[in-house]
DNA sequence: GTAATGTATTTTGGATCCAATTTTCAAGCT
DNA sequence: AGCTTGAAAATTGGATCCAAAATACATTAC
């Protein structure tokens, strides 16, 4: 286990600071999976007790990224190849149609941050910052769609799967599909075409599963 | 607050017990929206400490099912009208693709079993009684879709709209629409008609957000 | 040498205690 | 009366301590 971390904010509880800071270090993949995650080793690493941290394993557990067992602990979850598969099944039932809602809430300034976002993530080379910038700029586009639970499991499903995600990105040339597929889904938003932005999303899911699932993209 | 309990179990964890008594009776409505879910009285009731009640509470903020303020407590949750919509229109999406994909894998045996739950439901008085056979129904002919994650958010989201559910099944004649629209899936699952399936459970959903925003069915 | 067994260590689950914050409510002031 | 104010009570968040279970490990029997 190789985690950092200096100095707890007093304003936020410190579960809530030791789960944010656990859920961000397993989808971001610094913990590996089946790592399991020792009370008193958190609890020294975060200045605590082990109270804050066995609620923010709860947490976690709730949320699908940890798995505890009775008197054995918490250990990283990992997916099989089924189970990441039925992650993209329902992204690409939800995501769509919260993207065809969207669209006609889109503002221009939206639009605009939603492409500065894009661009971005076409230029970052840095694989930590890939994660976020493709979760700003989904987020960005889903958020007007006025869909507040639609959004809270989507965003359930892809903390699940982020950490697969990113790792084919880096392996093949993922990357590049990604990048044609998001700049696809702007154009249709920025034309105003809900069916076409949610057929490319959809499009955009599936073509993620499937590099994933075979291992190479295109 | 009028709950009542006697004994944990001691294969299970405390904090479990208490989650699944508390998540029990927030769906049940006997803990009404807005009351304060004191850790003391909690733990009294249950004859623990506050720990695995703290725990609990954590457990049910994650479900959305509690909502705490730091230093305030935790308080039963309630939705406005459009979150509940949300919620609807959320499983209209989903419910209908995992019956589809159930209806081809459902044996004789799976079926008698669930019209064996549909006909409880239709004789049941017990209002109680209800959401747990409505539950039944519904889940053992998801079930066999295999699509785990699906149920597993369908299952949350039902969690969230059981209380409003159940009222609304009372108060009107909306118990008799369900057990039309439930006979109507069972025949559907029995021909194997996966479509109509699918169509009748979009209906059925549909059905129970309007009659339960208008207060009114058919 | 290997397997069984019993003990020591580790680790988790829960109880009790303390600190920080909020709420209550009574006294005092205008 | 109505509004501040400030101390006491209630309540939550966290730390420390203890009990229960699991794991590691040494010893013994074969």
């Amino acid at each position: 286990m190789a985690l950092k971390f200096e100095g707890i904010s007093k304003s936020t509880s410190a579960a809530t600071t030791i789960y944010d800071a656990l859920r961000k270090a397993i989808i971001e993949g610094e913990l590996e999976v089946g790592e399991p995650l020792r009370q008193d080793e958190m609890a020294k690493l975060f200045n605590t007790s082990r109270i804050p941290v066995r609620e923010a394993l709860s947490r976690l557990e709730e949320h699908g990224l940890v798995k505890t067992r009775r008197y054995k602990g918490a250990v990283v979850c990992g997916l099989s190849a089924d189970e990441a598969t039925g992650i993209f099944d329902f992204r690409a039932l939800i995501e769509p149609e919260v993207m065809r809602r969207a669209v006609p809430k889109m503002s221009r300034e939206l639009l605009q941050q939603a492409r500065g976002y894009c661009e971005a993530f076409s230029q970052s080379t840095e694989p930590l910052h890939w994660g976020d910038l493709n979760r700003d700029f989904h987020s960005t586009l889903y958020g007007v769609s006025g869909l507040a639970y639609h959004l809270e499991v989507v965003d359930n499903a892809m903390d699940r799967v982020d950490r697969y995600l990113r790792a084919q990105l880096v392996l093949s040339n993922g990357i590049d599909r990604a990048n044609i597929e998001h700049f696809g889904i702007m154009e249709a938003c920025e034309k105003g075409d809900a069916d076409l932005a949610a057929k490319r999303t959809f499009d955009h899911i599936e073509g993620a599963k499937n590099s994933l699932l075979h291992g190479i993209s295109t």
